[in-house]
DNA sequence: ATCTAAAATTAGAATAATTCCAATTTTGGC
DNA sequence: GCCAAAATTGGAATTATTCTAATTTTAGAT
């Protein structure tokens, strides 16, 4: 198990001070380790709430530029449903979100081995891809 | 072609005054009528404007009402990308959205035939699915 | 270890999209 | 034409997020 004690100065070598090119502050690694600790998908003031029980001091501009950090080094992924605030997610192998509609949970959902874009859609020859979000809502069966 | 002139009342035969049990009132066919004309995927605030040109007194919470009864009427469906405002598209038919991120146009993308959902997830058995948006961004090929 | 420039954090203000509100207007059915 | 219900309106309110400018922290050089 990966020790994120933020308190810990320097950091431990099993979590390395940078990250995917990314200097991790404890700000940063407070915020991963909210966000690895419980995959439910939380959003950002949620993330906020939850890392100020352990750094009371840390704002939730902070949490945002983490975030972005976070995201933009694709150590974490952002999830979008509609207009919803978006949430955020640790898990970086391919998949989807569903969204219980009875609870509000969110799943991952993975693709069926082997399954390309090309198979699914009528993309003109040549797209290059840069960006795919599937969001799906309903019902889970009985 | 459909006839949407807002200014004819009663409405004339081809464009009834009620549809899919929506009430059609002068803003809502203009409102539509904007996302007929160019199917352009527009914004909220870009329907406003062309909406004003023919209609100056429209309001722009008009335009969010009528939006909102547009889509939850399914005449008009509601586009996502990220945290962007939402779009407005009329093709109703089975497609998902794809940015091209040089220009900022969004295309629709048809599904290959006969592809359903769960030959490309692992969906629990027995989901229900009310709600699905796939959203692309990319390049297009020269 | 100290200095230093760059980067990160912070609190609070600002922004942008959307929704709410309460008053007025329009509508369809009688 | 009258009336209740529904829709429209302008403006205020809300919400998520971003920006700003000041302070603090950092990593690396000395």
């Amino acid at each position: 198990m990966i020790s994120l004690d933020h308190q810990s100065s320097p950091a431990p070598d099993d979590f390395p001070s940078e990250l995917e090119g990314l200097r991790m502050t404890k700000q940063r690694r407070e915020v991963l380790s909210v966000i690895l600790a419980e995959r439910d998908h939380p959003t950002a003031n949620d993330v906020f709430l939850r890392a100020q029980e352990r750094m009371p001091t840390i704002s939730l501009a902070t949490v945002y530029n983490c975030l972005e950090a976070l995201v933009s080094h694709k150590i974490v992924r952002q999830v979008n449903f509609e207009r919803e605030s978006s949430r955020y997610c640790p898990n970086l192998s391919d998949h989807c979100h569903f969204m219980d509609e009875k609870t509000g949970n969110i799943h991952d959902v993975t693709f069926k081995k082997g399954i390309k874009l090309e198979d699914l859609l009528d993309l003109p020859e040549g797209t290059n891809i840069s960006y795919l979000e599937i969001s799906l809502k309903g019902t889970l069966g009985k």
